[in-house]
Order: structure tokens, then sequence, then C-alpha cells
DNA sequence: ACCTGAACACCGTTCAAGT
DNA sequence: ACCTGAACACCGTTCAAGT
């Protein structure tokens, strides 16, 4: 019965998609392991530790290789991937926005956004703001969709079919409005040649 | 020692701003009131209600009269509003997310909204995204300023000047995607005549 | 290196009973 | 109407000690 740091992401992850988010506890954990909770402090120094952990191991196996190559529709397939990596665990979107907003993890979505933006020719200086307005509307929609799911399994007969298209909408807007900026800056670019 | 709901609401935003949402719980309220955690359940049903309650009376408490008259400048002032409210007490940007996402308060900026995108000519079937997109843009950058606030109140020197102007750019990012879909509409409308 | 056992200082919620 | 007192079923974390 001896674990390393990987078995007790894998079991989290079991504990997670079984429970939910709240009833994955420290204890629970040890007692799904069969160890005592205080174990697992050998493994991660608290809680908040291991919780990014978890969301950073549903980052990797959403991952898709190979992005496409407009600069936007780059933008559109990170922002897409990670939603789909968040809907494949229950409460994956909270968990990998809470991990996000402690500075512990999910960095790799942030890093390939800028990258996909400096590419695209945004002004530098905009270019951390312009990612952070992607992954903010990405955590909220996807957290919105993702308790209305949960909320919705309970009998309800709500919205199912409208939030795949919401999504992309709500992408489209977010898109278009650096898209000006972009636009803009290749115009100041021709008028100094 | 005889309360009633305003007077526990009152309480729990001196509590809230002073030890933060964290050690806002239900025993410790009681205590600032000089009361047992169960004399509570007298007044909320759960500790969730409670905490809409106490989102809703930081929204309005920063309620501002007379918004300004394009629909775009109205779009910028409600959510400029909402984040200051927010701002003004600790932990206020997630405890509002959070009440919002649960469906239990924080209605006000989303029907104000709505009501400002309907009324610059936004397509009907869009307007409750783009509410909601605007919406997400804000509870996440705000929640990541108090955030950072905090963690940087314990001695970082790092992006306080940075956080102002950085609102107004996403909120600009996401308002000119919304503009250009009001654009598109205003074409097709004269295209009719 | 990995785990046990016991303890510390907490939680939200329920419920019979009091005034 | 509003509150008490006691209980139930939990938390995260620490730490000496074991193998």
């Amino acid at each position: 019965m001896r674990y390393r740091r990987t078995d007790v992401v894998d079991q989290a992850l079991g504990v997670l998609d079984t429970y939910g988010l709240a009833d994955l506890t420290m204890r629970r954990l040890g007692a799904e392991l069969g160890v005592q909770p205080s174990a697992l402090y050998h493994h991660f120094a608290n809680k908040q530790l291991l919780l990014a952990a978890v969301a950073d191991e549903i980052l990797a196996r959403g991952a898709r290789g190979q992005r496409p190559d407009p600069w936007h529709e780059r933008v559109v397939s990170i922002c897409s991937g990670l939603r789909d990596a968040m809907l494949a665990y229950r409460d994956g979107a909270e968990l990998v926005a809470t991990a996000y907003s402690f500075g512990l993890g999910a960095r790799t979505p942030y890093d390939e956004l800028t990258a996909a933006l400096a590419d695209g020719g945004l002004d530098p200086a905009l270019v951390p703001t312009a990612a952070r307005t992607l992954l903010h509307f990405v955590f909220g929609h996807v957290t919105d969709e993702q308790t209305h799911l949960q909320a919705g399994s309970a009998g309800a007969l709500e919205d199912d079919p409208r939030t795949e298209s919401d999504f992309a909408v709500g992408l489209g807007i977010v898109l278009d409005g650096i898209r000006v900026r972009v636009a803009d800056r290749s115009g100041i670019e021709k008028r100094r040649r």
C-alpha cells in the first residue's frame, strides 16, 4: 500500500468525478486509498497544492497536439480545448479556475494564448490583458455551464442544446474585440512604411 | 439581543471585511453577534442563502443612480459600478460571483446589462450571451485583482498601478466585440429600407 | 521514503426545549 | 418570534513514532 504522487492524483480524479469537488476531502481521499489522511501530507504540503496538481492533470489529459495556423483559429482551438478538458471531469471548471487564480497551475493555456496573440501581431502591451480576458470568459462560461448541467440533472428541462453554440458566440465576441485591435496595429504598421 | 435578518447581514459584512470570506463562518458570525450559531438558522435556511443576501447587500450599497445615455457608455457604467461595489469589501468579487453562479442573487447587473444591450439594438438572440460574457469578464477580472491585492499586501511590489487601465482595456475588448454585432445589425436594418 | 495514531482546533446543520 | 444547549457527522493539519 505504498503510493507515489501520481497515484494520489489519479485517485483524486476518481473521487472528483464520483463525488464532486465538495467531497474531495483529504479524509475521503485517504480512506479511498486505504491510508490515513495524514499520509497525504508526505506527498503534498497542503490541500491547495494537491488540487493544483489535479487541475494540471485534467489539462494534461485534455491536451491536443497540432494547433491550426491562422492565429485566431489557434485561439479558438486553445479555448475550445480548454473547455473540453474541463468538461471531462465533474467540477473541472471550478477546480481549474481556482488553481489558476491562486497562481498555482493551469499556466499552459495562458502561455499558449499569449504566444498565439503575439504571433497575430497584437500590440505586446495588450497581449497579457487580452489573454486573461479570454481565460476569464472561458472559466466563467464553463463554470456556469457545468453548474447548470448538474442542477439540470435533478429533473429540470432547460437549456441543454443552447450551450454548444453559446460558447462559440461568446468566444467570437471576445475574439472580434481583439481582432479590431490587431487590425488597428497593422494599419499603423502600414502607415509607417 | 434579538436580531432581524438585516442585522445579521450587517454583521456578516463586518466579519467579511475584517476576517475574509474563509472566516465568515456561521459559528464566528454567531459569536460576533453574541448568539448561538443555531440561532442564525431562524433567519436563513442555510449558509448559502445568507451569503446570497450579503452579496445583494454589497451590490445595493454600491448602487449609483442615473446611468449615462448612449448604450455603450451605459454598459461601461454598469460594469465599472459593479467592479467598484465588489472592491469595496474584502473578497467581494468572489462572494458576488459565487452567489451569481448559484443563481441566488446578483441578478440586478444582469438585468441592467440586457436592458442596455437591447436598447443598443443588438439582436435579441445575442443579448443574454453578450450580457453573460460581460459579467464573466468583470467577475474574473475583479476576482484576480482582489486576490493579487491581498497577496501583494504581504510585501510584494508588483502591479498595482496597472489594474485600473487594465480593466478598462479588457472591458473595451469585450464591448468592441459586441459593437461589431450591433453595427452588423444596423447594416441589415438599413439594407431592408 | 512512506505511513500510523492520536490529537488540536475547527466546520454546517438539526432539533427539542425554553421565553 | 427568536434563541439555547447539546448533539451529529464531519473538516485540514501537525507531529511523534513506527517500518
